[in-house]
DNA sequence: GTACGCTGTTGCGCAGCGCGCAACGCATGC
DNA sequence: GCATGCGTTGCGCGCTGCGCAACAGCGTAC
């Protein structure tokens, strides 16, 4: 549980003491004192002392003028806002994503992979009281979240067979922890095109998952609703679930994708669904380069409600929507830092 | 423009440069090389390509596999999460946030003082279809923003005069340089209860804000609301300006703020004005002693919509709204970093 | 009142580590 | 195919960051 210092990696020593004396700081303990922090980083207290003073200058702790003790400063969301702000899918989801969670009155989010976890990039509140805490930068695991699931799931094989090989970590008694079993559930998204988490991941907590593909077909992203479990009832996820896909597909068509041929049979999609390189998260631009043809989208299912979402006439083509730059996003699937838990509120 | 590696400052050099490194990474330019970033350090690039390599290996930044150029990762938006997380403010001020943008039709910000800047803490999107960029982690000067003015004019009278006597940097036009000029500002503001900041941080851009007091009668934070100069005409910014009051005196209620006689004069206000601490920013955490008398709150203005906000019926007494933690918010007054430019959009 | 235990900070001096150098591999463009 | 740009890496010097221990401040126990 503690953060030993790291066996001797290539980098550079006092830079990656301050990166895991940043990470140390969590929800449960937002304020740690030098010694603390000295004795779950395995150093001397004198060299955390110097390193939270160098820290505290360049704004990213905040030290406490009467205990001592520091905490985590707001430098850190503004250069968050920098990082985010990358995501033009953001922008192109927004309305789609206010529009979803006023049709389901639920929270929903916008989430990407970031190395071995799905991050929540972008959200919208609920109209329902019950206040479940913010997630903007939430770090969720692919393995037992409506986020991360449908990313492991249209990961490539590879990707997913190194996954499902690493402990899947039990956070609740519902989490899924057998590879096999994960495997199937895996195969079941890729076929109905939306996962489903009940309290796999937190307690009393609900949520439902929709894969969003840019225009070559890879899957970038997901859309979730959550929310309490004891109102995102069976029948309102099932319901909720044509909403998810049918903002997911939208966004999808937003990007460029071009769906193959819709009503191809399960079989199809079953076979072809191993396509595309892994990582969606460095950057979501638009690669010019090469029409996907993939997996095919959400088959048609049967909205409950029949409702439709908000307008979403956003950005008709990616080519507009897309700032000049070009990106790629491909990278070697490179495990980066254990899953770390938190909640963040915003 | 470029930031100088700085001049022998006692803290950690590679943390140093690794904070410096991070904060080159702007809006206008979110991808940067090694060589790019090495010649604005004036570092050999060898050590930038070191440094990266760490950042990277931390999440802080993700290196772009085709092009080799890095970019903010999202490790700092999970952090910022937790940072931003602290603020149990932000849960107090959620709905009557929304209400507020409801009512208004614009976007509605609460902000806090962190270093010589004030740094948005949460908002409301606009149900208005003009997107203008999100903004949690922003940035904005004092001098110039509706949401800094409040908090500059409330401050303690040296804190005051200390940042008048910075320059007083000219983003706009209309944005006010002139140190006397300034201090009428802030002596308005103090008056009135809210301050307006019209196209004075950005061209098109218009904002109203009023101070949102804590306890102890100390302003901790700003409540804006901003929008597009055009819709914000000043009878609208009028009308606004009093709602605007309501929800910051609302918000200062629930944090446990008695208004000591509303009905005092302007001259009492403005001899009673400088009183408390500064810094408002390291922790909006009550502490419970010292139960505040301060400046009046805002004098009743006569709101010419008559609309009441929503119900805002939050959380009653400061004791159960805030966790356990007992937090002081006294700090000497030390400039922090120069101002950054950036539009953060989350 | 005093002594203790705790906190975070700081001067000193050694040596470990991070830096600059230069060479390398690679991609791009003329 | 050379030229030019990029980011990375092995080497070795010497600066820098570390551990040590002493210090100052605070709250508490006796």
């Amino acid at each position: 549980m503690d953060a030993v210092p790291a066996p001797r990696s290539g980098g550079i020593q006092s830079v990656e003491r301050a990166v895991a004396a940043l990470k140390v700081f969590g929800e449960d303990e937002p304020e740690l004192g030098v010694t603390e922090l000295a004795r779950r980083l395995n150093l001397h207290k004198s060299t955390i002392s110097r390193l939270m003073a160098t820290l505290e200058a360049g704004g990213f702790v905040q030290q406490d003028p009467r205990t001592g003790r520091y905490r985590l400063g707001l430098q850190l969301a503004t250069l968050a806002g920098r990082a985010l702000n990358q995501y033009d899918l953001r922008d192109v989801a927004r309305g789609a994503l206010h529009s979803l969670a006023r049709a389901t009155g639920e929270t929903c989010n916008l989430a990407v992979r970031d190395g071995d976890d799905a991050v929540n990039i972008d959200q919208a509140l609920s109209t329902n009281p019950v206040k479940h805490l913010g997630w903007i930068g939430r770090r969720l695991p692919l393995h037992c979240s409506a986020a991360g699931k449908p990313l492991l799931a249209f990961a490539p094989r590879t990707d997913i067979e190194r996954v499902l090989a690493l402990p899947l970590v039990a956070y609740t008694p519902r989490t899924v922890t057998d590879p096999a079993t994960m495997w199937h559930e895996l195969e079941r998204i890729r076929v109905d095109g939306f996962a489903v988490a009940i309290e796999e991941f937190e307690p009393e907590l609900t949520a439902a998952g929709a894969p969003v593909r840019d225009h070559r077909g890879e899957v970038i992203a997901t859309v979730t609703v959550s929310g309490p479990t004891f109102r995102l009832t069976p029948d309102r996820l099932a319901s909720m679930a044509g909403m998810l896909r049918e903002t997911a597909d939208q966004l999808s068509a937003s990007l460029g994708y071009r769906a193959p041929s819709p009503r191809l049979g399960i079989a199809a999609v079953s076979s072809r669904a191993f396509v595309g390189s892994g990582y969606a998260s460095p950057s979501l631009r638009i690669d010019p380069a090469s029409a996907g043809v993939d997996t095919a989208p959400s088959r048609p299912v049967a909205t409950a409600t029949g409702r439709r979402l908000g307008p979403g006439k956003r950005g008709t083509l990616a080519a507009d929507i897309m700032p000049t730059r070009v990106q790629a996003d491909d990278r070697p699937a490179r495990p980066r830092g254990a899953h770390e838990e938190e909640r963040s509120t915003w």
